[in-house]
This record gives C-alpha cells, structure tokens and sequence, in this order.
DNA sequence: TGCTTCCTGCCAATAACG
DNA sequence: CGTTATTGGCAGGAAGCA
C-alpha cells in the first residue's frame, strides 16, 4: 500500500511551495484527511508530475500546515518521518498536527467526523455531509476496482465529484460518501498504524439504497454511529439499514429517504435533514455571486469542517474558511491560503492578469506591481541595499547578501527576521539589519484610484453567447465552458489563452492550433511598425485597465466603441485577425490572450455574461484589446514573467476546470433575477470579478447607480461624490478630449487619460526633464500621445495610472507630503538623471568600478562608522552599534536614535555644506519601520470578513 | 552554482465610502 | 471625518533557470 504513505506526504505537501512531496508517509490523518477533505486541485496540480503517484491532499492540511505554524502545534505526532521536505515549511508534522489533533489516533476517522459536527455546528453539518468525506464516494465508485483506493485515485474521484456532486444534491452515491466514509477509511488498505483497526466503523451501509430522489446528503450525524451504539433494532432504518439511538432521530433521517426538497439549499442544492442545519448551511451558502465552482469548492471544504474549521463567505475570487480562529483565505482557482485577504487578491491577479505591470524599458509584463518594480531596478541600475560594513550598494537583497557572507563572513538573515510557514514575511520586533535600504530613487507611482481597479474588468461588449470556439482546441467554449477554469497546456507558440471572467478564476486554454494565423496574421492585422510594436504591447497590458474604465463607462462605453479611435480599431483588427472569427463568437466572461513561447498575452477580452443578460446593450461583441500582433515580436520581446508554465509548485491546477464545468452554472446573481440594474461592475468578470469582489459584494445592491459607470452607491451622497469624480476632468483628459471628437463621448483614450489623472503630474515635469533619458522611448511616446495622438499609437493612453510610466525624479511636489523622510533622503541626491548605458545600467564617468560607485552621492553616507564594526565583526554588539537595542539585560529595547553618543554627525563626514544632513537634524526620522501592533491588528482585522 | 523570479505575511499609503 | 478597502513595497527564502 503505497497509498498509505503517499497520501500523508501529498496532504501534507502544501500548495504554495511545495516542493513536490515525498510520498511517503503514512498517517491516520491521511485517512482523515483524504476523507475530509477534498482533493486540491492545486496540489495535484503540483504534484501533476507525481500525479500518477497519486496525490491526495487534504485542504484542511492545506491549511493547516500554512497557518498552524503560527500556533503551538497541538499534536505533533508526527508521522515519523515527516517528510518535511526541506522546501516545504509546512511539513507533515504540521498536517498531523490538526488532523490528530483532537482525538486519539484510533478514534481518529470516527471523532473527526463527530467532532466536526460539534465544532461547527450548523455547517459542520452540511459541511460533513457535504462530502467532505470522498472516502464514500470513493469507496463506491472505486474501491471495487482496486479493493483499495490509491491516493490518486482518492483524490480524482473526490475531485470529479466536485460540485455538481453536491449541488445536485445528493444522490445515494454521495449519502454512501457520507457515511461510509469512515468506514472506506478504515477499511482501507493502508490505514497505516495512526489508523487502526478500531477506526473501522460499521459499513456504512449495505448498498446504497435506492437513493431517495433528492439525493441524500448523508445524515450529519451517521458517522457518529459508531458500532459500540447500542441501538435498537426497531431504530434501524429500513431502507439504508442505518441505526439510531432514538425514535426522533431515525424520523428525522427518514426524510432523507422521502426526498423531501424542502429540505435542500436553495443555492446549492445540498440536502439536509434538519431545517436549522438547512437554514444555516443557506445563510452561509448564498453568497452573492458565487460561482458554481466556488461553490463546489465551497462544499468540498466544507467537508473540512471536520477539522475544525468553519466556511464562511466569499466571493467569485475566493472563499473564506475559520480554523482554529484564523481566517483563511482560499483561491478559487488554485486553492491557496492566504492568511490575508489582500495577499489573497494580490495573488488572483496571477490568474486573471486583471492587472498588467508593464516594465517601462522592456517589453517584459509582470502580474505584480512588485515583481515590475523589482524587475525596473535592472533597468535603473539603482542600489538600494546598501552594507553597513563597507558602504557598498547593491541592486538586489540577494547581492547584498552574497556580498555580506563572502567578503564579511555574515549571514544578514539570521539576525533579521522570520519566515511564515506560508513564505510571508514577519518582522521581528527589533529585528537588526545589517544593511541599509535606501529609499528608491525612482518615484513610487501613485495608487491607482480605486474605480479603476473596481471596473478592471474587461468589458467587451456582451458578445454574444455562441461559443468560443477556439481554432486549435477544437472545441467551442460556450460560456459554461468557461466558466470554470480550464487550463491546458500546449506548449506550441502561439497558443491563446482563454481566462474566463465568470469565476474570477482565470480560464486559460493554450493551444497550439491557435492560429499562427489568426494569431499574429498579418493580413488582418498588419501590425504597422515595428516602432510601434512596444507601445502597442504595452498598451495591451493595459488593456486591462481600459477595460476597466470601460466597465466604469459602462455601456456608455460600449456605445462609443465604434467611435473608437483608430487605435482601437486596429486593435480589434488585430484582434480579430489575431483570434480571428473564433473570437468573434466569444464566450462571454472570457479574455482571450495570445500566449507567445511560454507567455500570455492577452488579447482581448469577453464581456460578461452580464452583457449577455442585457442583450439591449450589446454592442460590439469584442472589445479588442489593443494589442500588437505578435508577429512582431519575439518570445524575448514579450515575456510577461508570470509565466503559466505549469509550475512545479504553483500554477492552476487543470482539474478545478473540470468539476465547474460540470457543474451546473452558478446561481444567477441576485441582480440577475430580477430587471435590477446591472451593478457596475462588470459583473464578476475575469475583470469584474476580480475587481475588489469584496467591496462590491458588500454594497453592490444598493440602488444609487451611476449612470455613467453604473456604479453602485449605497447613499445618494456617495453616488453624487462619485459622479463629480467623473466630472473633474484630468488634465490628460482635456487633452484627450481635445483630439478626441467632442461627439464622442468617451473614447478608449478618454476613458483612459480620464484612469491615469495623477499621470499628468508626473507627465507635466517631464518636460522639464523629469524622465531619466534613457526613458527616451516612453518620452517620446508620451510626446506621440499627447501631440500626435496618432490613433493607433498607443502613448500613453496605454498606462493606466499606475503602469503609466514615471521619471525616475520627481519633484518634489509630486510627493507625497507624508513622504518627508524620503524626501529627505532624496534631497541628497545628485540632481539630474544618472547616465546610463545602452544596457540600461548606471554609467561610471570615469570608467571606475560600477560596483563599488556607490549608487548615492557622498551626502548620502551611512550616519553610524563602520569603525564602530571593526573587524572582526562583533555581531553581539551590533545593536548597540546601530543604536537599535539596548546593550544587555534581558529586555532587549529599542533605542531612540542619539546621534551625539556616537557622534555620527562627526563620522559621516560633511553634508551638502555645513548645514547637518536631514537625518542628523532630525534622527526621528531615522526610526525603523517596525511596525505598529495597532496596525497589525488594524490589517488582520480588516481581513477579516 | 549563480542568479532571477516567485511567493506571501506584514505594513504604510492612499482611495473610496458612509 | 472616521472607517474600510485597495495598492504596492519589503523581507527573505524557495523555486526555477541557465
């Protein structure tokens, strides 16, 4: 029985980072956890390449290995041999931990179950019942073909049930699940020592019996039967044989048999015998706009409640879970946990590339802003780690690193902070730094305003509802079709990439076939010059935030697409010839990227099925993204970083397509029954969807709609502040509207210089040399954008506010004034742009050594000597060195910054003339950033739901 | 092996809403 | 004006790639 071990190392595995998970341990929990818990789409995703192996994940464990680490472990039985891998922090211990927990190892499958209807009471119920348990279904369907079920297989089964199982309401075969669950634990083959053989539960029944029309959920509490029950015969139900302790109990699992509908969710049609239960699994169950699969996630997580753990709301992105009194957050798509919710979101970005980040001197785009930013310091050249030994700067924490450990024999991160099990960081208090950061010499781009992000969402015109058929994947893609998420990969160049907007889950088909002529045919869509090659590319990358004001704009935006400049003509020339007809027929809720090597672009996007509900409205059935073609570019022209090469670790995990699409479609959006006005945003879509789901769902119904955007406002005074946003013209915008024709009400060029308002600040300096030189190319396309406006080039107008390229100095203005000790540190910079060199590295005037020209002036000195650590380093005095700690005694404190006791201004030398540099004057600013408690909880409370 | 990219908890700044 | 949501930066290790 490899299945024994193989199941305790792929539940313990966990999804983030997981290095794929031996397979080998063994442990009860894998019992438990296979049960309860449902197959990850994510992990066997992962483990894909183990897949045959078999990869059976508990989400609990899941879950568990992330967030337990910051829990005393409870139990720390660990399978002995915790596979803990060395990648994975989360090792087996940490699953075992909450799968043992409670209940001692023999009554583990029997006291899960138990205990999971105890902790949470109502949902625990359904959630048990909810199938938790895939061991039943398992078991039926596959226990007779292998006698024993391997992991694998456990966890396709457990996963192909996926929601339609449970939506559909349980028929016998999920009612076996149920409550043969423990049984197929115990019964199976490996139940390796953890598991003994006391595990073994009544089966759970004779075969099924003729599963009552509704399909029954199994009773909550049928596994809490256990055989040492004395229960009387005559409380022995007739059709499934079960046994109950009372009368009123066997009434009450009678109705499962009479198939009463009353008795099942509204929403996902789950049956219940008890109507408390029923009513508390609907409370939890109707959550506005949330998709089918989520739901079907939904319910197979409830199956966790078995561990403990209580499913609470979510939305079309994500799902929320209680364990253990942490709220955690699960990717729709993926499956992974998030200890905050905006982690959460900043990740779904990945899978629905909502949002682009666009390098500015590449053609290169990022799902995060940060890896952008990161990525840009190349570019730049800019160092900003600096060693406090010898004052050199390096552009990366990893140079900085290396640096220190070679030439000063130190390790920084063993004295600095701490790792989370889930790969986050966590601050120590105190925590010492054996390098400076320096502030970052390029301006940090202002924050995008919210109703962008809210309406991101792409927003073609409600195509119709035909299938997309996809040339190459030889299948049409109707809008259920995509509504779960799909992904396949073909590695052929170029593929195109589909991301369903319906689950905010990102649908990604990539397809060999797609039609090199489609794709990148030159005839439809004759990419003009190469020149304009990389505008347009960037301008597809933003296309996500045209879309997005698009959404804002809402139909009005749709109106005016034919009016659409040039440039957007093109782009749907392109579009077109790059999808070619394929997308013309759409799906709606899609977005379609042409991938190219092993990159994504997208394409275009599909409207929502919204669109599709107000067929009044539809109007062009695609919105073109602008795009480029590819033909012009290469795979290294265009490599979006996020790659969705499978991953090893991460990635989408092809199965999750699966159930959804099965599924039945998600429950209309309470807006959909009715004639309600659409709420603004895109409804949910890959954009909309993803656009602050929660926000929306917490006030998408009120009645104050923008007619402008059809935004939502819960007051009227809200809807009139936010209407006068619209108002207030951005400077961009005049400009635009001036080239613009006046008729045209918005433009995809309005709609964006009206996104990027704050662009105008940085834009205005820039032509006083705001932007570093060798930013030339984006100067020179602002320059096109503003002036020429050439329609089909896509300037400026491409950047959404925050992508919207910035010089590398900014005036002071333009910062903020809440920055002041940036704008300190920043005065001491030399004026003017660094030279920088064909590769975009920073250039040494006189031919010195770039690596040891520090990349700030001399006023920018470090204010503490590095006589002060002599070699060799005397780490134990280090805080004092710096000033952070005080010297001795058990209470380690900060200290305030004195200057005076080691007379830094003495030591750091002469500052821009006699006046003492910002940080001597005022060494309050110096403070570290350790954070604030109260903010910690102001975080972890917003987080939370 | 070296280096880049990815990841995620935490936090600060900012935007939007009530 | 207070609250809440969003955005993005940082840390620093893991994963991935050449």
């Amino acid at each position: 029985m490899g299945d024994g071990p193989k199941n305790a190392k792929i539940t313990l595995s966990f999804p983030l980072s997981a290095a794929p998970l031996p397979t080998s341990l063994t442990s009860p929990n894998h019992c438990h956890s296979s049960a309860s818990s449902s197959p990850s789409p994510h992990r066997r995703r992962q483990s894909s390449k183990n897949s045959d192996k078999g990869s059976l994940w508990k989400l609990d464990a899941t879950m568990d290995v992330k967030h337990r680490p910051f829990k005393p472990p409870r139990h720390d039985s660990s399978p002995s041999s915790s596979p803990s891998s060395s990648s994975s922090p989360m090792t087996a211990h940490a699953l075992i931990r909450k799968d043992i927990k409670s209940p001692p190892p023999l009554k583990c499958s029997k006291l899960n179950s138990e205990t999971q209807f105890h902790r949470s009471p109502p949902r625990s119920s359904s959630g048990s019942l909810g199938g938790c348990y895939g061991g039943d279904g398992w078991d039926e369907r596959h226990r007779v073909a292998n006698g024993t079920a391997s992991p694998s297989q456990t966890a396709q089964i457990l996963f192909s049930l996926g929601a339609s199982a449970y939506q559909r309401g349980g028929d016998a075969e999920r009612r076996e699940k149920i409550t043969g669950r423990p049984a197929g634990k115990a019964g199976s083959p490996h139940g390796p020592s953890l598991h003994p053989p006391t595990l073994h539960l009544p089966p759970p029944l004779p075969p099924p019996p003729p599963p009552p029309s509704e399909g029954l959920t199994a009773p909550p509490h049928s596994s809490s039967y256990s055989p040492t029950d004395n229960l009387k015969p005559e409380l022995i139900c007739g059709v499934c044989h079960r046994l109950f302790s009372s009368a009123s109990s066997l009434t009450v699992h009678m109705r499962l048999h009479r198939g009463s509908r009353a008795l099942s969710c509204r929403y996902c049609g789950k049956v219940f015998i008890h109507s408390k239960r029923l009513q508390s699994h609907e409370a939890s169950c109707r959550v506005p706009g949330l998709p089918s699969n989520t739901r079907s996630l939904l319910a197979r997580i409830q199956g966790d409640d078995a561990a403990g753990a209580e499913l609470l709301a979510g939305d079309e992105n994500h799902f929320v879970k209680v364990v253990d009194g942490n709220v955690i957050y699960f990717c729709s798509v993926c499956e992974r946990s998030y200890m905050t919710l905006s982690s959460l979101k900043r990740h779904s970005n990945v899978h629905s590339w909502r949002r682009k980040y666009p390098c500015h001197y590449c053609d290169k785009v990022f799902a995060l802003a940060e890896y952008r930013t990161k990525h840009e310091v190349w570019h730049t050249g800019e160092r900003r780690y600096q060693c406090i030994f010898c004052w050199d700067a390096f552009a990366t924490y990893y140079n900085l690193k290396t640096h220190q450990k070679t030439i000063h024999g130190i390790n920084p991160s063993l004295i600095s902070s701490e790792k989370t099990a889930n790969g986050g960081y966590k601050q120590k208090a105190n925590a010492l730094k054996l390098y400076r950061l320096l502030p970052m010499r390029s301006q940090k781009r202002p924050y995008k305003t919210y109703s962008d992000s809210l309406h991101n969402g792409l927003l073609l015109p409600p195509t119709e509802t035909s299938p997309l058929s996809l040339p190459g994947l030889g299948c049409g893609l109707g809008p259920e079709d995509l509504m779960p998420s799909v992904i396949t990969y073909g590695h052929t160049k170029p593929s195109v990439i589909v991301h369903g907007t319906a689950m905010s889950s990102s649908v990604i088909v990539h397809s060999n076939q797609v039609t090199p002529g489609s794709d990148k045919s030159p005839v439809n869509s004759p990419l003009p010059e190469t020149s304009n090659s990389q505008t347009s590319l960037k301008d597809a990358t933003e296309e996500g935030s045209r879309s997005r004001q698009d959404a804002e704009t809402g139909r009005l935006f749709h109106k005016s697409r034919k009016s659409h400049s040039k440039n957007d003509i093109s782009n749907s020339k392109q579009l077109s010839g790059s999808v070619g007809s394929q997308v013309k027929e759409a799906g709606p809720l899609c977005q379609i990227t042409v991938r190219i090597g092993e990159e994504a672009i997208v394409k275009r996007s599909i409207s929502e099925t919204d669109l599709r509900r107000d067929k009044s409205l539809s109007p062009p059935k695609t919105k073109v993204s602008l795009e480029e073609s590819d033909h012009d570019m290469e795979d290294n022209l265009w490599r979006p970083y996020y790659s969705y090469k499978p991953k090893r670790k991460t990635q989408a995990h092809p199965e999750v397509s699966s159930p959804p699409l099965n599924s039945p479609k998600s429950p209309l959006r309470p807006w959909t029954n009715g004639n309600h006005p659409k709420p603004t945003e895109p409804p949910a879509g890959l954009g909309g969807s993803n656009c602050s789901p929660t926000r929306l769902s917490r006030r998408a119904l009120s009645r104050h709609t923008c007619p402008q955007c059809h935004k939502v406002c819960k007051t009227s005074s809200a809807l009139t502040r936010h209407i006068r946003r619209h108002e207030i013209p951005s400077p961009l915008h005049i400009v635009a509207s001036t080239n613009s024709s006046p008729n045209v009400s918005m433009t995809s060029q309005t709609r964006i210089t009206t996104a990027a308002p704050l662009v105008s600040m940085t834009t205005t300096p820039s032509s006083e040399g705001g932007f570093m030189k060798r930013d030339g190319v984006i100067m020179d396309r602002e320059r096109q954008g503003g002036t020429d406006s050439q329609p089909g080039d896509a300037t400026p107008v491409g950047y959404s506010s925050q992508d919207y390229p910035l010089p590398l100095i900014v005036p002071d203005t333009y910062r903020s004034g809440k920055k002041q000790e940036e704008n300190l540190l920043m005065s001491s910079y030399p004026p003017g742009a660094l030279p920088f060199g064909p590769l975009g590295k920073v250039m040494v005037p006189n031919g010195g050594d770039l690596a040891k020209l520090p990349f700030y002036s001399d006023p920018y000195q470090l204010f503490y000597g590095p006589q002060l650590l002599a070699y060799p380093y005397n780490l134990a005095a280090l805080p004092v060195a710096l000033n952070m700690m005080a010297p001795g005694g058990d209470k380690v404190e900060p200290l305030p910054f004195l200057p005076a006791i080691f007379n830094y201004a003495a030591t750091a030398g002469p500052y821009m003339g006699a006046a003492p540099h910002p940080l001597v004057a005022n060494p309050g600013l110096y403070s570290s950033s350790s954070g604030s408690s109260s903010k910690k909880q102001r975080d972890s409370s917003s987080s939370k739901p």
